[in-house]
DNA sequence: GGCGCGAACCTGTCTAGACAGCTAGCCTAG
DNA sequence: CTAGGCTAGCTGTCTAGACAGGTTCGCGCC
């Protein structure tokens, strides 16, 4: 799959702003010069600088110039996309530490929304997500062994929990429960927030084969991050549109 | 706000599948036509369908033509639900007091954002709903007078706007984002909110006819609220390569 | 010193033509 | 009748040049 010349511009700039070599507000370079550089007309360039404008990784000022956008963390609130590509999407880079990956006996109300019996094990991982080396997200998952048998022999600081679970178990129903809270002790200290800083806590469940496989609740820094979910109604009709 | 020939296009054809004229699956006319019937060059239309391509509007395959894409199926993790209708079907009383209901002129940003002539007014209003007695959500809306003349006319302690746009124009498109902030002054007040206490505030934008439609802000006190949404994937995306 | 004007530069958009890769359908050779 | 090739039509992409409208900044005039 060779790449066309407006996407291997795309490319450059994005990982340039990806990599750190561009800085947030930072001007780039204009059309014309990007011209010269890349030898292509002026059409091809701003393709590009057009589709990374709609991306929101570029701004664009007529008569200015284009910046490098500052970084607004976002995720679907909708759609259960993997932390990792949604990071790379926006091209940053992603990392993670793994905290906690082990079997443990629930507390009941736990067992009891699982259906399991009395001392029985889930398993449980514990996962905080950079982006860029700031932190952004905190995970903290219980899971069902019988669904998940390999869970505990993975290495989470490559493939992302989602990764590994939306491989190997399809997810068939999602409930997602948003709050905003305020946290202390240690989730506070992973993500670095400030005393008193708010905090999304999205829980969300997800069944597989008709029955709860995984209970996550995922912490993000409310100063630095946004859920956002789009979605058009089934059966929409318009009247002939107004005119104006 | 003139509008240039290659939105003209888009424009065009959106409405026309709005509009039910062009039905899902159908073949649309070729970027060749399009040029004779609009009388521009092929690179307009095309950056016309492409960007209709990007917005699922349409599928283009390269040899074989450009059609309807098939509408994208997914229920709402935020559904545009009625609060009213929500406190009720838990058995709660809902009683709602309004604190403004005016036409502005709107910052330039939120101007920007409903593509408005500079000047030109919004309607605006505030209503604070409680839910037994409790306030629950405060509600902070811009609207396009074109969609909604009649808005400053009702009386939003008997009906909510929610219920009275949705009467009058039907909801094509929605985006929320939620964030965690903390809140003071007159909303903190409103909601009750104790000094650092935590707060939801859903920003939710509605597209109507293509248009932006409205700017909502929702604030729902953390400690009290949440908000919850199930869905349930789309499985299959289109058959195209599935076929042979 | 202050004001206004114009030059230089930027993005946004459009044009007319070109080539490439792909597909569906027809048509011919075996 | 079938297999293979040919062709017409479609989208994807690129070019070189053009004009419009906005901003920035310096220079000259008052």
């Amino acid at each position: 799959m060779t790449e066309s010349p407006y996407q291997a511009i795309k490319r450059c700039i994005a990982d340039g702003i990806a990599s750190g070599n561009f800085v947030p507000g930072q001007v780039l370079p204009s059309e014309h010069e990007l011209c010269r550089s890349f030898g292509v007309a002026r059409m091809t360039v701003n393709r590009a600088m057009r589709e990374l404008a709609t991306e929101n990784l570029v701004r664009r000022v007529p008569g200015v110039g284009t910046f490098v956008a500052e970084p607004i963390a976002q995720s679907g609130l909708v759609e259960i996309r993997n932390i990792a590509d949604e990071i790379k999407a926006r091209g940053h880079t992603h990392r993670s530490q793994v905290f906690a990956l082990d079997a443990v006996v629930p507390p009941g109300s736990v067992a009891d929304a699982f259906d399991l019996a009395a001392g029985a094990t889930l398993y449980h991982s514990e996962v905080l997500h950079f982006e860029n080396d700031v932190p952004i997200q905190f995970e903290d998952r219980m899971i069902d062994p019988v669904l998940a048998p390999g869970y505990l022999q993975q290495d989470f600081s490559v493939i992302t929990p989602a990764q590994y679970l939306n491989g190997i178990a399809p997810v068939q129903e999602v409930e997602h429960v948003v709050q905003a809270v305020t946290q202390d002790g240690a989730i506070a200290k992973h993500l670095s927030l400030a005393p008193g800083e708010p905090c999304l806590l999205v829980t969300r469940r997800t069944w597989s084969a008709g029955r709860l496989a995984a209970l996550t609740k995922l912490y993000y820094p409310g100063s630095r991050f946004r859920l956002t979910g789009r979605f058009i109604p089934a059966g929409v009709q318009w009247p002939p549109a107004a005119q104006r």
